[in-house]
DNA sequence: AGCATTATATAGCAATCACTACAGAGATAG
DNA sequence: CTATCTCTGTAGTGATTGCTATATAATGCT
């Protein structure tokens, strides 16, 4: 067992809670007394066990990238990129229109610009959501060597799209757009799928 | 002419650079030592012109959009309603290529959220931003009365689809995708127009 | 000139920010 | 038991936040 005094407080919970604030506040706007107070701790606790500020929102990202993994790899392993596009698009919408959760999406609205003190976050955040572009985009290729895909068509392109339009529907839900809402630009969005 | 010492600084020119701060930072992240600063002037000028840090971003905000509404009024002029959402989706991914302003969209990224004393800054935000939906909403609704839409199609639906990608390209446009990457997401929106 | 009025510059306000020094509590090891 | 180690709670750190009190400068009116 590890030595000293044990931890009197649940890690994983209390990065939820985190999460939550960072997800309903953003990182500037989450102030540590929010955090600490969301969390059930004190400030010595939190730095102990994550250092700074900037390093409780890494693992919170981690976490909230985590909890949205399976949706991600499920839908690129579909059979075809048309069904794949269509999992990512549909589940993104009903993700994002889940009252249960705090409005929009983390990797959006945490962090679009900031003041210096966020920047290495705001450069975080859009290093991971380039990933998820160049992760459709993968697929994409894949698909049209298999000729899944039109000769015409070019991944990179539809890949962008693909993340461009679940990114705005990100920006729509926090400003409370809803599930319905949400499927029909989902909905709309897979018209302009080549052929 | 008025009473009193006369202004020492050019309200518009004063203007046009808080509203860059604002459009970089964010509204949490500009400080009112960047502000004061960049305006060229000492925080009692500012709070004698515009009454508060908040006053001063409605303002920056009037005139945002004032510069972009040229690109909305004649795009829905066009005689038709796809010649009219191509030429916003292609005006915005234009003018959010456009390296000599910040990047991205300022109704998007200023505050999607926020801490506390934001909150009427977000909702703001989020109204105008629904201002563009029903706009583009009420000229698809006259189209479609014109017959210059399907019968079965939306204007509601397809409204919101075309603001949700050109806040999709907002976002891209804050992590630096450029006009050409722009064009291209606007392109392939295009390809769900209605038959 | 003298007064009223408005803007400016200096300087600093209370409140809040992220963060930490310190002492004690709770565990293991010997 | 004592020694050692790590976590916890209290209480506060200096820095920065948005904002303002005060005195002075610059104008028009009489």
């Amino acid at each position: 067992m590890a030595l000293g005094r044990p931890r009197n407080f649940d890690m994983d919970q209390a990065l939820d809670r985190a999460l939550h604030v960072f997800w309903r506040k953003g990182y500037e706007g989450a102030t540590l007394c929010d955090l600490t107070e969301a969390m059930g701790i004190n400030p010595p606790s939190l730095y102990a066990a994550f250092g700074n500020k900037e390093g409780l929102f890494r693992k919170a990202l981690d976490r909230y990238e985590a909890k949205h993994a399976a949706l991600w790899t499920e839908a690129l392993a579909a059979p075809t990129a048309y069904e794949a596009v269509k999992q990512l698009l549909e589940g993104s919408a009903n993700s994002l229109g889940d009252k249960r959760n705090p409005r929009g999406c983390l990797l959006v609205q945490a962090a679009l610009c900031g003041g210096e003190e966020c920047d290495p976050v705001t450069k975080e955040l859009s290093a991971r959501r380039d990933a998820s572009v160049a992760l459709i985009g993968e697929r994409l290729k894949r698909a049209k060597r298999e000729g899944d895909l039109p000769a015409g068509a070019d991944p990179g392109s539809l890949a962008r799209f693909v993340v461009t339009v679940i990114h705005g529907m990100a920006v729509q839900a926090a400003s409370g757009a809803n599930r319905k809402q949400l499927e029909a630009v989902a909905k709309t969005a897979l018209r302009a799928w080549p052929q």
